[in-house]
DNA sequence: CCGGCTGGTAACGGCGAGGTAACGATCGCC
DNA sequence: GGCGATCGTTACCTCGCCGTTACCAGCCGG
């Protein structure tokens, strides 16, 4: 689970945002001032930093400067609405994201969770690409020459399953294991009618029929 | 071009301010009283009110609390005299900036634009243009090819869940805890029923259906 | 040519996911 | 206390996905 370092120094809201955080599965780490956020950074660092603009002493923008200075971690922002020149100040200081208090614990957690997304899935581009096949496993999307093609769940299934495994031949005990669940319905036409709507989307050529083993995705 | 609603009971000084602030390129509308000012405002939401204080029936601050508890558009408080307490009450009660009378209509639509150059860096800082739709991160407002679509704090959140992470598949379970808190209340048409009510006013084809697996909102 | 085996094809019916409407509860506002 | 907005539930309906069944087409060894 993520590791979540709070700067705040009001414990009224540091603690009832620690908890409410901790609730929605963070592991939260908190610091009462400038200083000590920044000590608990270099300890342990966190996976984002939740950081108050109105600290004592040093104040929210410059710990953002120096975290900034030596990592790229996720940094949030909270301020006070009525300062909002702060909050672009914390922007240009190099904060992801900012929140204006008073927050909603869910929406909070919601916005950590976005901006880890983000950050995240710059690393891993999980595009699957075979020829002129082109699979985005998020959107469940599939593309053919550019073109979006819409395939029902267990046809969307079935391809990840050939996907994962391209170039191998898979037999329909294996298939109907793996993208049905389970099942031994015996003797069945089930996944050659489903190998053939995919065909007729995907085309015809993408999927090899291996007579008496099963069936295999062609690499590109 | 932006909006600005201008709520103000005299008469010479409502008429004097429209036509200065429309001369420098502002959109005016306005309002005599409290509750026209609130009416309008719900009607077709500005990018920025301008409300004075001394209002006759509902005073300035009550309704800047009204509109601060459905939208966090930027509000700039009027007052003939600087009394500290009418700041105090204004600040706190949400308001962005405070002008005193008599001004400088230059100067006033200076003050504008400094108001409204914070909020609309803060708003391009997450991209949240999805084809003919805008979101402003601060209200629960949306425009839908330059209309302006107001939304129930519900469907905000969940169009912001749904913009945060679009392309991407999100399902009803995911969309229940992100959107919702947590809950596990079996089966249930929520989620089915909120996006229906969000398609009807952003436009039915801004949100896919993705049978088996959930709802996603296509990148424009 | 025939019969056994494997895989492709077509058509059909059940059913479950999702769309839709209507209702009641709740809450804030007047 | 009335009223409207919003939310969440329930019930109903539709549509198309899915799995079955039956039949057909090659490919073999007799």
């Amino acid at each position: 689970m993520h590791r979540i370092l709070l700067v705040e120094d009001d414990a009224v809201i540091r603690e009832m945002t620690q908890l409410a955080l901790e609730r929605d599965g963070f592991d939260v780490q908190t610091a009462p001032d400038g200083p000590a956020g920044l000590e608990a950074f270099r300890e342990t660092p966190p996976d984002l930093v939740l950081l108050d603009v109105m600290l004592p002493g040093l104040d929210g923008v410059s710990v953002c400067r120096q975290i900034r200075s030596q990592s790229v971690v996720p940094i949030v922002m909270l301020s006070a609405r009525s300062d909002p020149i702060d909050v672009v100040l914390g922007l240009e200081a190099g904060a992801d994201d900012y929140v204006t208090k008073p927050f909603e614990p869910p929406i909070l957690a919601a916005r950590l969770r976005a901006v880890l997304r983000r950050v995240t899935r710059l690393a891993d581009s999980p595009e699957l690409h075979f020829g002129e096949l082109e699979i985005d496993p998020h959107g469940m999307v599939v593309r053919r020459a550019g073109l979006v093609v819409s395939l029902t769940p267990t046809e969307y299934r079935l391809l990840l399953e050939l996907a994962e495994n391209a170039g191998m031949v898979l037999s329909r005990e294996t298939l109907l294991e793996n993208v049905w669940g389970y099942v031994w319905s015996g003797d069945t036409r089930l996944v050659d009618m489903h190998v053939r709507r995919l065909r007729a989307k995907i085309g015809a050529e993408a999927i090899e029929t291996v007579r008496g083993a099963g069936y295999k995705l062609v690499r590109g």
